[in-house]
DNA sequence: AACGACGTCAACCGCTTGCGG
DNA sequence: CCCGCAAGCGGTTGACGTCGT
């Protein structure tokens, strides 16, 4: 099911991702951001390749937007999550993106490979259906269905974008999707605050700093404390003063810190 | 048990789009 | 307006799993 790991010319690795490797991308993407996926590896491993992400860029994004982002959903497709895909097909055509963006959870890499290996047979079985029977009951049931179900998903994934969390952590979820909301100034902050420190004369702190992040070994929520965290994370100069409630929310949400 | 055919899905590849200089 | 770069998108690949013979 895994590609096996490989190389290319330039010594990018290839295939498939160890946990290792999914830790550091994830760590080092909530400490820092995505603010540039291509600089990303770069800055993140470029001068440790041996012990850093040896990653083109866009295999970072793709591994990030298919698999560690959080809230991403994988396989188990409820029956109304796969009419409302076969729904939207009919509708899109194989506009993957453009379905994702109305399955919450749900990546465009993943709903296309869920349609090529599950649902196409059956959109083609129902085709048939219909030219047999153009009038059919039990076609026109199942439209209604669908028209009735995405109404009622619309408004459970409005709330549900909150998902599976347990209500003492709602405030902070909440918190978090305005904070997910305001990617783009986070990220552009922190774009800033990388490439003044490339350019500056403190060069070599900041890709030291970035080099430690790699080369240090991961502390779990239990061995530090939630307040030597959120300073560690308040005080270090790449994250916006601007956006503690990200801060405080990764904490909550992942309770961990690297 | 062995083997081939088929299914699944993570990952890659190349093209398109959008944006800033 | 043009050019270059980065991100996004959709098609395709390929390795492993499963099933049938």
């Amino acid at each position: 099911m895994v590609r096996t790991i490989c190389s290319d010319k330039n010594g990018m690795k290839k295939g498939s991702w160890s946990e290792e490797e999914d830790n550091k991308l994830k760590a080092y993407i909530l400490r820092y951001g995505h603010w540039n996926w291509r600089k990303l590896p770069k800055y993140a491993g470029w001068r440790i390749r041996l012990s850093g992400l040896s990653r083109c860029g866009k295999s970072c994004r793709l591994r990030w937007m298919n698999y560690l982002k959080p809230k991403v959903k994988r396989g188990n497709y409820s029956q109304e999550e796969e009419n409302i895909i076969m729904k939207l097909h009919d509708e899109l055509g194989n506009k993957w993106s453009a379905m994702a963006a109305k399955l919450p959870g749900r990546t465009d890499n993943d709903i296309k490979n869920h349609w090529h290996t599950h649902l196409k047979k059956r959109a083609k079985q129902n085709g048939k259906l219909k030219e047999t029977s153009e009038s059919s009951q039990s076609i026109g049931t199942c439209q209604f269905e669908l028209e009735d179900s995405q109404q009622r998903d619309d408004q459970e994934w409005a709330l549900d974008s909150v998902v599976d969390i347990d209500p003492s952590q709602q405030t902070s979820e909440s918190s978090l999707l305005q904070a997910e909301s305001s990617d783009y100034a986070f990220n552009h902050a922190m774009k800033q605050n990388m490439d003044d420190s490339i350019t500056s004369s403190s060069e070599t702190y900041h890709a030291d700093t970035i080099e430690t992040f790699w080369n240090q070994p991961f502390l779990l929520e239990n061995e530090t404390t939630t307040n030597d965290v959120r300073a560690s994370i308040v005080d270090h100069e790449f994250l916006s003063p601007n956006s503690p409630i990200y801060c405080e929310e990764l904490l909550s949400r992942y309770g961990f810190y690297y």
